[in-house]
DNA sequence: TGTAAATTGGACTAATTCAGTCGTATTTAA
DNA sequence: TTAAATACGACTGAATTAGTCCAATTTACA
């Protein structure tokens, strides 16, 4: 539906919420559920997603938490969407078939090159915003 | 998904089919159906969705068809998109709460201006993007 | 050393959306 | 009158998304 999942909503407001903490001290999952009504459950597992990644630095234990790895200007928009969702790269298929009238599928590589092209449209836009861009 | 879906890429791939036939006689759904092996009973629809927000003009009976009604410098991909798709814009809450720590949803206003700058970068990428640019 | 508070991880279910199908009605050229 | 086209609504199955649940592990500290 061309539009951002919940996961990456609620990752992208956990990530902004910790950008915007003054104090590098330890954020827990309960704390930005809490304040933001997200399902704990669920925020947990985009947390635990986002630490793989290397986005967030985990701590296990009492007083544990997440701390952010990064200065917010180095994190992109696409950084957090990448970890969360399988972004699948449409992949443009080579064709080795001369003359092209042989290759079956001829028709559908001529509107995979635009189809490509729209969609590192959004891609870009995304690569190109940072954390920063939507703290205020 | 972040990912356009079928529908907008079988009017995608439909419109652009159009904008490349040489002479502006009618096209039909059939036509394109065969060509891009698209299931014709969904594209029958994606058609006339595209009609009904006046991208293309039907002609129905014998010898009917569809014809584009604009040129493709003029037709942006985002007209494709937001005919098919239903784009359920973000909408900024107005909140009238003062002094906003008595506003129960205000850590959640706070994101979803963020939110929407994102889902506008979107947006405007295929508000720019016209058919012309995907043609070749 | 026990306990509480945190992350980790996997399996599972429910809800929603997407893709596709089917049947019928309407229009129109020949 | 017929064939070829669009118009429209209801329906189904598949896939994805959103959310839940349970058990394990780590760790500060009383």
């Amino acid at each position: 539906m061309l539009q951002i999942s919940k996961k990456v909503e609620y990752g992208l407001i956990a990530i902004r919420h910790m950008a915007l903490q003054q104090n590098s001290s330890c954020t827990t999952t309960k704390e930005i559920s809490d304040r933001y009504s997200i399902p704990y459950n669920l925020l947990a597992k985009v947390m635990q997603v986002l630490a793989k990644n290397g986005l967030i630095f985990p701590r296990q234990g009492v007083y544990g938490g997440y701390i952010l790895t990064k200065n917010p200007l180095d994190i992109k928009i696409s950084d957090v969407i990448n970890a969360i969702e399988n972004v699948p790269q449409i992949s443009l298929m080579q064709c080795e078939a001369e003359p092209i009238e042989n290759c079956a599928v001829s028709s559908y590589c001529t509107i995979k090159s635009p189809l490509l092209k729209i969609q590192q449209t959004i891609n870009n836009a995304f690569q190109k915003m940072s954390l920063q861009e939507i703290l205020y």
